[in-house]
RNA sequence: CGGGACGUGGCGCAGCUUGGUAGCGCGCCUGCUUUGGGAGCAGGAUGUCGCAGGUUCAAAUCCUGUCGUCCCGACCA
């Protein structure tokens, strides 16, 4: 923004109802500190108001996305809020997307939705126009509101059902086309999280039935995302629990190899048999019943440390795969707590892990109450149906590049870049002619950032007992003037002179004038988190200083009155992005 | 949608068990004092106790229903 000003915003203007206790509604600290400070307000449940204070961080964020999308060759447009359902139908998505959608008809029955994404929409304004490979590639854009009826709607700002995204879709004729503007973008949303003062992390996100490198999130680092991945330190991988894969993490099982029943009664959990062995739970196997989604009985075996993946199941099962009930496993021979792969009922369909392929010696059930038995090996003593990758990583275990322990954390989600494909083209029969003169679908691509989302994701990486902490590039202003007897003269002639030289340096300043006791005005400006702090005070004054508060830091230093703008704005420009 | 909790001046809460005058803190208004980390004193205003039924002489309080909000799970920027 930085568009210079003729005169300071005044705290006395400004519409900012701040709260001294925590709203009983909020826990996180971005929505708490939000609503705290006066920058938003609840209208319903996930919908918001955008005060001036948060509006103004806002259009900051989306000029920061409009550069980075304008310089990787991005073109912004706006299309409309309000869509057409028939787009939707013809896609298929009407019926599939399920109740988020927002639904409603027009005074002639016409049914349309509040776009939660736009897809169809873009399909539909450009296939009738981009007819030829020539014309290709085209990467358009726009910053909106979106909406989604989702179900639980929570945490302020991180999901709401009417949010502000930029989402972004590209035309390809070549996968290398698609690939190079993937790259761009991917490259584009790093930068756009390093400028928004965002720790953040691309991670291979689970992209469906594409698979590769077709899909990145970035993952805002903050213990209260509700996402949670993984990730190395030595090769820089990073994935979304619900995609991240692990090398072989499997340790043997006792035993000298041979296959031997063991006597194990009442020792029905993992935790019970690895004691009894005295081996650590890795060595044994954790077996599962699962009736798959046509409903027939499978056994699944992971380590006996790790956890089936919900994802990754339903891609190996089907979706409305599920555990069986007690009475289930017993009508197929199979026994609670002593579930294994060897003598398997007939019928029951043996599925496991792939990191377990290389294990010789399996410590597990053996389909017989009060019965384990140890050194069962596959391929020897049972002969699994498929290998598949069924578990959910943990911190721990090895880097499926480089073999080191990986890490485990929790992002918020703030933005996403995914190689669609010709599903939307496809479907909607948006075609363009090759250089033979071939109809091709268009390989299309999405990108989107929650505008909102990055806002609230911010405050919660920055953020102290007192209130937020802006990073410079997103703050609502850059410096706060702080006048502690503004009624007084020498202190408001020497407020006027620094707020104008900050003003001529082109900062963002705005004044405390209000008529407050310097308590209420330091809780304040600290709650709103602006990034530095002159502060004007008699005892100063008296010596030809003023006091100038780095909020992130919380230093504080006495600077010459005419030393402080010129200061202030080195340091301000310095740290915009 | 399943599980849990909560709706009482603008905000945060008590009161409800055992029905009987609606209360506290903050904020707000007026005046005086105060002025470097959410001031002190004095005075004042603000409530159809979420809504609708029911029980009762009498309901914030008991019963039924309903709406809203928050938290935990399955979806997503």
């Amino acid at each position: 923004m930085s568009k210079t000003r003729i005169s300071a915003m005044k705290m006395s203007n400004l519409y900012a109802p701040t709260l001294k206790e925590d709203p009983s509604e909020a826990e996180l600290a971005s929505h708490r500190l939000m609503l705290r400070a006066g920058m938003i307000r609840k209208q319903a449940a996930g919908l918001y108001s955008y005060l001036p204070l948060a509006w103004r961080s806002l259009r900051k964020i989306e000029d920061i996305v409009r550069d980075e999308m304008d310089s990787a060759g991005a073109q912004e447009c706006l299309m409309p809020i309000m869509v057409d359902a028939a787009a939707w139908h013809e896609s298929g998505r009407y019926g599939a997307y399920g109740p988020e959608l927002m639904r409603f008809s027009d005074r002639h029955d016409r049914e349309f939705v509040l776009g939660p994404t736009h897809e169809e929409t873009v399909t539909d304004l450009i296939k009738n126009e981009l007819r030829s490979y020539k014309q290709l590639p085209v990467n358009l854009y726009q910053i909106q509101d979106k909406f989604r009826d989702e179900m639980r709607p929570r945490f302020g700002l991180m999901r709401g059902r009417e949010f502000i995204m930029k989402d972004g879709y590209s035309f390809n004729a070549t996968l290398e086309s698609l690939q190079e503007t993937y790259d761009a973008m991917k490259q584009a949303y790093a930068n756009i999280c390093e400028r928004c003062g965002l720790k953040a992390l691309p991670v291979v996100a689970d992209s469906g039935q594409i698979g590769g490198d077709t899909s990145v999130e970035f993952m805002a680092l903050a213990d209260a995302g509700e996402a949670s991945l993984v990730y190395c330190d030595a090769c820089g991988y990073a994935a979304d629990d619900e995609a991240a894969s692990t090398q072989v993490v499997v340790s043997e099982g006792p035993g000298d190899g041979e296959l031997e029943k063991v006597h194990t009664p009442g020792l029905g959990t993992i935790a019970a048999v690895a004691e009894f062995f005295g081996f650590p739970e890795n060595g044994t196997r954790k077996s599962l019943a699962l009736l798959d989604a046509d409903g027939s009985p499978v056994v699944a075996i992971v380590p006996g440390d790790h956890d089936l993946n919900d994802c990754k199941a339903e891609h190996v099962f089907g979706d409305g795969y599920r555990l069986m009930t007690d009475e289930e496993l017993e009508s197929f021979g199979l026994h609670k707590g002593f579930i294994g792969p060897v003598n398997l009922p007939e019928g029951v369909r043996l599925v496991c892990d792939k990191t377990l392929r290389d294990s010789k010696k399996w410590a597990c059930g053996a389909n017989e109450v009060d019965f384990h038995y140890t050194g069962a090996c596959p391929g020897r003593d049972f002969e699994p149906d498929a290998w598949e990758d069924l578990i959910t990583v943990m911190a721990g275990d090895p880097c499926p590049h480089c073999g080191k322990p990986l890490s485990s954390a929790r992002g918020i989600e703030v933005s996403q870049v995914f190689q669609l494909g010709t599903k939307y083209s496809e479907a909607m029969g948006a075609t363009f002619a090759d250089e033979n003169g071939v109809e091709r679908p268009f390989l299309m691509g999405c990108y989107g950032v929650g505008v909102s989302r990055t806002l609230a994701a911010s405050v919660e990486q920055h953020n102290d007992e007192h209130g937020i902490i802006w990073p410079v590039s997103i703050a609502p202003f850059e410096v706060a003037v702080i006048p502690l007897d503004p009624k007084k003269e020498d202190c408001s002639s020497v407020c006027d002179r620094i707020v104008g030289e900050l003003l001529d340096a082109g900062i963002e300043v705005i004044v405390d004038d209000r008529d407050e006791r310097p308590g209420v005005k330091f809780a304040d400006n600290d709650l709103m988190g602006f990034p530095y702090q002159i502060v004007l005070g008699k005892r100063g004054l008296k010596n030809g200083t003023v006091e100038l508060k780095d909020r992130a830091t919380g230093e504080r230093e006495d600077v010459a009155i005419d030393e402080v703008a010129a200061k202030v704005a080195d340091l301000v420009i310095a740290q915009r992005a």
